[in-house]
RNA sequence: GGGAGCAUAGCUCAGCUGGGAGAGCACUUGCCUUACAAGCAAGGGGUCACAGGUUCGAGCCCUGUUGUUCCCACCA
């Protein structure tokens, strides 16, 4: 066996130990009607982006669910690609354009287009090789971009399917609009905040009246332009005679009628509201009520048009030139401070203005239903569940979603206007003919897909989907699909109901919803704040075991987690104490098998019941989702149970030259728990795991395609763990004495147990000795008669006698008996009260009683041996 | 205006179906005990936000209160 460095080095071994998975074929799926498929479809990064802790967050649930699986014996595919993030790569390449002063409509669509994909090129593969160094068992070959040439086919399918049947359609309406990247917005993708603001109180005249006029209150005055009319709500006695008589509007001049709707409310504001159909949701449906006129007031770049002397100004520039004319003409009443939510582009953070305008829609009602019953059926399962709460609420409340987007990245919309007689054709194959007049002069719309378009149809696309493929027989439905909570209206919900649309079933089993990755501050990680912290320099710090283990230790699922560099150091400590374990099972191993032997002393009994419960456990909580717990059970079985203890019990027979046989039993115990644990572990800590299983007696290639350990009904020694926790406490109680009186463990003393269970100390009796830093041991059934000189140590089980009374100051002792007398009388008074109570002795569980019962006689013993041993000191 | 989460040690957080209050970091003390000082041993530190209720028994279940975070919603 060759010398193993002292400490260990991730470096030395990620790289590698990937590289082989890869070359051997490891991640590969491959359909085999003998296994149960486990499917996880990976949520598409943006193909330009960068690894951030998020991914790496997320990236770690999955591969660890999908190692599990994989051990297990599944056909797990875990499929993998990247999302052509429609506008935030559009924005990236403007934005390199940009540099060279150039503008997209320089270079024109076609050669905008070759540009982008030159950048898709360049930086496609970066977050693919970001991913590899995480560790991530995805089967590459599979790999899939959302505007490769199968998936655009999908798309095209998926929308052709649902303009035959009448569920996406072409109309005018009111979209939120990004002013920045001029490009119409879905609800979902605009995000609001509180802003400060103002309310501006303007006097509109009634037409023909001596000095009538109503007062309306506006945040956005300048809209003013595109008035049309002004509403009252019908129960208002205030307005009643003014309804139907028609209003000036100021500066612009024009006729406006005072209309009577529902909508308005009596007690807010003034009660009166202006009605500017084009550029207000709500105005736009009162309009729609009441066939009022609609004026466009705002281009894409949000200048004014229609505007008369305002044409061509910003709209915020109008804002000022508005308010500043109606102040000079008399016309502003007052201007209010005002805190209002104002809806911002999720990508660019630009004000969003509603504006009236043709774009593509689906029609979301008939969609929903069977979204929500999968859900509600619990055929779907949201993990935590309350996230389906959250899910089917928003669902219900959907309006149509609009999907057209005048960007030039993305699937452009199969559609073609025909120039001679009109008609709009909407087909899967491109075409270059009209088809009702035969005319050649034809042009297909100009807009694009929203991206999530796409994504939505990711869990099965990569499939293959429209084609009928084996994949999508056998991996359809999938069995997880892994992201965060704010994800679940962009993603999550519409892969829910395109999959029900589109394959009349659901996407997946089960959703796992994670927080978010803060900083430890508690802030989100963002680029301008610069609070980011790159995974890939952590991993190159610590490696990439200890990031992933840092990412699902300690936090739950669901909740937030704040990421502390300090967590991956101690993970990187933990990777190292499992390195020195390893490096001492191997330096004293002298078997190549991993048998267990048969005899089995009994810290052989208690470390491998302790680890059978560990297999239960892991197995029990990654099946539950419960991946924290899981690690936190590996965590402390590892450094508590396995090194703390264990390693330490199997040294006086590791030492012993002269018994072979228990020198090996030792050995054979060592190894095999320590090659299962490695198992067990390996989903969390991939590389290092394989690293010291490799090192070990082993069967097969590889530990990530070695068989997942199973609970062994034989290994069940629960009843020896107790024994072996009796002489673990008298040890801890020897060892918190010497400690509290100052005493070095190189100075050795010779030590007398007294106990009523002899036998389990003379089985124990060699590490005893060298745990409790003994130089001799006596075990006896009765206490000695002379005790003068001695400290007493007692513990339940066993009285045990030192020969260091020279180092006792009397009186501190004395009064720490006193302490330790007191605290176990008010426990014992505690628990024969609850033995007292009628109610507990008849209702609780026998077991529950019986642990009482022990109890309170343990704490009788206690007392007892605390009493004697005050009595020998005075 | 609706809905949800969170409140446990100095800090960050676990605590699964009710029965022992825990971890990491920080702190104190003693140890280089030939696997590991990225370590070992020992220790200090908590009215589990507050008030009620259910129960033999509540950090956990129910109701309310306070504080805090987030999501959703068209009040101009």
């Amino acid at each position: 066996m060759k010398e193993l460095p002292k400490i260990y080095d991730p470096k030395q071994t990620e790289k590698r130990l990937y590289k082989t998975w890869e070359e051997n074929g490891y991640f590969n799926a491959e359909i085999d009607p003998n296994k149960k498929p486990f499917t996880i479809v990976i949520p598409p990064p943006n193909v330009t982006g960068q690894l951030h802790m998020g991914h790496a967050f997320d990236e770690t649930l999955q591969d660890i669910l999908i190692r599990t699986k994989r051990m297990q014996g599944y056909a797990t595919l875990w499929m993998p690609g990247t999302d052509h993030a429609g506008i935030a790569t559009q924005i990236k390449v403007e934005a390199e354009l940009r540099k060279e002063g150039k503008t997209r409509y320089d270079l024109g669509r076609e050669k905008f287009l070759e540009k982008v994909w030159e950048w898709k090129e360049l930086y496609g593969n970066r977050i693919i090789e970001q991913l590899k160094t995480l560790g991530s068992s995805c089967d590459w070959r599979r790999e899939r971009f959302t505007m490769d040439e199968g998936l655009s086919r999908a798309v095209r399918e998926v929308f052709v399917n649902l303009y035959e049947k009448g569920l996406i359609y072409k109309g005018n309406r009111i979209i939120n609009w990004c002013p920045k990247c001029t490009t119409a917005l879905s609800d979902a993708e605009v995000e609001y905040t509180e802003q400060p603001g103002h309310f501006w109180h303007i006097r509109y005249p009634v037409k023909g009246s001596k000095g009538e006029y109503v007062i309306i209150a506006t945040t956005r005055p300048e809209t003013m332009l595109g008035d049309t009319a002004v509403a009252v709500n019908p129960e208002d006695e205030r307005y009643t005679h003014l309804v139907g008589k028609t209003l000036i509007l100021p500066l612009v001049g024009r006729e406006i009628p005072v209309i009577a709707d529902e909508y308005v409310e009596k007690d807010f504001g003034t009660g009166c509201v202006k009605i500017t159909p084009c550029h207000d949701p709500n105005d736009f449906e009162v309009g729609k009520r009441h066939n009022l006129e609609e004026i466009l007031i705002l281009d894409g770049d949000a200048k004014i048009i229609n505007g008369g002397k305002y044409n061509g100004m910003d709209r915020y520039e109008a804002r000022k030139a508005i308010v500043a004319d109606l102040e000079e003409q008399g016309f502003l009443v007052k201007i209010e401070d005002h805190v209002h939510n104002v809806g911002q582009c999720y990508r660019c953070g630009t004000t969003v203005e509603p504006i009236t305008s043709a774009q593509w829609l689906v029609k979301m009602g008939p969609l929903t239903g069977p979204a929500i019953k999968v859900v509600e059926d619990g055929e779907l399962k949201f993990v935590p569940e309350r996230f389906a709460k959250n899910y089917i609420r928003w669902m219900e409340n959907l309006h149509d979603w609009c999907i057209s987007r005048q960007l030039w990245w993305g699937h452009r919309i199969p559609a073609w206007y025909c120039d001679d007689c009109g008609e709009m054709t909407v087909s899967r194959t491109d075409i270059d003919t009209c088809p009702k007049c035969g005319s050649k002069h034809i042009h297909q719309d100009e807009d694009v897909l929203d991206t999530w378009f796409s994504s939505a149809l990711w869990p099965f696309s990569t499939l293959g989907w429209p084609d009928k493929t084996p994949e999508l027989d056998y991996f359809y439905p999938t069995s997880v699909l892994v992201t965060g909570y704010d994800i679940i209206t962009f993603w999550v919900s519409r892969m829910i109901f395109s999959g029900m649309e589109q394959m009349k079933q659901r996407p997946f089993d089960t959703v796992l919803i994670h927080g978010l990755v803060r900083d430890s501050q508690g802030r989100k990680m963002s680029k301008s704040l610069g609070n980011g912290i790159d995974p890939l320099e952590i991993i190159d710090q610590y490696g990439a075991d200890a990031l992933r283990f840092s990412l699902v230790t300690g936090n739950s699922p669901g909740n937030d987690m704040r990421f502390y560099t300090e967590r991956v150091e101690a993970n990187r400590n933990f990777a190292n104490k499992i390195w020195n374990a390893a490096r001492f099972v191997l330096m004293n191993l002298e078997v190549d098998d991993l048998t267990l032997p048969e005899h089995l002393e009994l810290e052989d009994r208690w470390i491998l019941s302790k680890y059978n419960t560990l297999v239960r456990e892991v197995t029990n909580n990654i099946d539950a989702f419960e991946l924290g717990v899981a690690a936190g059970n590996l965590y402390d079985f590892i450094w508590d149970s396995y090194c703390d203890w264990y390693i330490e019990l199997t040294k006086t027979r590791l030492n012993n030259r002269e018994d072979a046989a228990a020198r090996e039993g030792a050995q054979r115990v060592l190894a095999y728990v320590l090659s299962n644990t490695l198992k067990l572990l390996h989903p969390f800590m991939p590389f290092i795991t394989e690293e010291i299983w490799q090192a070990l007696p082993h069967e097969g290639e590889s530990v990530m395609i070695s068989p997942w350990p199973e609970y062994r009904e034989d290994l069940d020694f629960s009843a020896d763990e107790s024994e072996m926790e009796t002489i673990m406490s008298a040890i801890r109680a020897i060892r918190n004495r010497r400690a509290e009186m100052g005493v070095p463990p190189s100075r050795r003393a010779r030590l007398t147990i007294a106990t009523a269970q002899p036998d389990i100390f003379r089985a124990g009796s060699a590490y005893i000795m060298r745990l409790a830093s003994a130089s001799e041991l006596e075990i006896v059934e009765k206490a000695p008669e002379n005790t003068d000189g001695e400290v007493i140590i007692v513990t339940d089980a066993a009285t045990m006698y030192l020969p260091l009374r020279e180092l006792v100051d009397i009186e501190a002792e004395l009064a720490r008996l006193a302490k330790e007398r007191k605290n176990a009388e008010t426990d014992l008074a505690r628990t024969e009260g609850k033995l007292a109570n009628e109610g507990f002795t008849s209702k609780a569980p026998a077991n529950i009683v019986e642990q009482e019962r022990r109890k309170a006689e343990r704490l009788r013993e206690l007392i007892h041996k605390i009493d004697e041993s005050v009595k020998a000191l005075g």
